[in-house]
DNA sequence: CTAGTTATTAGACATCAAGTTGATTATCTT
DNA sequence: AAGATAATCAACTTGATGTCTAATAACTAG
């Protein structure tokens, strides 16, 4: 059986990603051209066809990666207690690390997290952030009787607060430390937006 | 003095729009051609051009609009009192407006902020909301030495969570009153969304 | 190391949308 | 009603897309 590809597949394929990065750095998801890519990547544009339908099968793939990746840091945290809920202390952990792996992976997720980009793609990814979590970790200590809002825009508002100061934390160049931005996401959210803002 | 445009151009500009927002309805932003509105807005291509410079620019140049309308219902609500501010009132009430702008030109903003779209469009909204909203009203309410994180996450976090929420509200239909969003806006801005969630 | 497999290449091709242009027609404004 | 100007029609260039074939290069398994 056959488990590693052809390295000649691993190489293109490597090489396209880092093309597709650098360019949407350059000129922005919508304006890059397959043509582009196979300039960039130094292979023959039909060289792309037979690895990806089109940029947005390659943005797809790309993101799915990504996603992966996410999920198997967020499946190390295994255990957790119910105490450690309440005060903040396992959603910290978990978040310290996906701040790490959007640093370490400083390049690819920047270009595809912080620059002009499609925004389906934005929508995934904080549908996957929602998921894995919130969704997996808040939601057994939610009792929707006790809901003061819909749950759709309690999901909604936390997904998008957090997925906003992502955002803003790769555009100003993850010049924060991960354990800063969990703290900071912890009193925004633990304490609400006005007590962090020191208005009341 | 000329102040109305002519007809001709009066009518071209709005075929266009209709026909874009249906296109974008239907096959979204990116997916959309200047030969697809021509067709839909039953003018010549060329015309088109004489216009636009092509379809992101008439993007520009909608959001543009919408952009003014916002700031212009914004200007109605002219005197603030420190007390409505920090008990909600105020913000209801001028969050309240902008549902109901939401409302009234449905088909427009449904397509332009719900579906798959650009989001550096996006972007510039969530500016634009935040800017009206929050900074010119809340600002002075804020002293940089209570913050207990830095503004500009502070200002991430809630512009974002708005945003979001507002686009959960329009992908669902606006099925709650542009009054009972702005209850549930505020019980997760002025209580926290944990609060909200009935978590404690 | 070899043989056979498979990825990549070069180049050509048809297709389609994007913009532009010039001459003509239709419609507006005053 | 007359002059101005918007819209039309058709044609054309350019550039990207996706597909394909034959030839070559690189890999893997034995």
């Amino acid at each position: 059986m056959n488990f590693s590809e052809d390295r000649r597949i691993t190489r293109t394929k490597a090489a396209i990603r880092e093309a597709l990065v650098s360019l949407i750095e350059e000129k922005g998801f919508e304006a890059l051209t397959v043509k582009d890519i196979a300039i960039k990547a130094n292979i023959n544009r039909g060289t792309f066809y037979l690895h990806y339908k089109d940029k947005y099968d390659l943005l797809d793939q790309t993101l799915e990666d990504i996603a992966r990746d996410i999920e198997s840091i967020l499946l190390e945290i295994t255990n957790l207690s119910v105490a450690d809920f309440i005060n903040g202390q396992t959603p910290s952990a978990i978040i310290i690390k996906v701040f790490e792996y959007f640093n370490a992976n400083a390049s690819l997720t920047q270009a595809i997290l912080a620059t002009k980009g499609n925004y389906a793609l934005q929508n995934r990814i904080k549908k996957i952030m929602w998921h894995n979590l919130f969704e997996k970790n808040y939601a057994p200590f939610i009792k929707k009787e006790n809901l003061l809002v819909p749950s759709e825009y309690l999901t909604s508002y936390i997904a998008s607060a957090h997925f906003g100061v992502v955002q803003e934390w790769l555009e100003n160049g993850c010049r924060e430390t991960p354990e800063e931005m969990a703290k900071i996401l912890s009193n925004l959210t633990f304490r609400g937006p006005l007590t962090a803002a020191g208005i009341r």
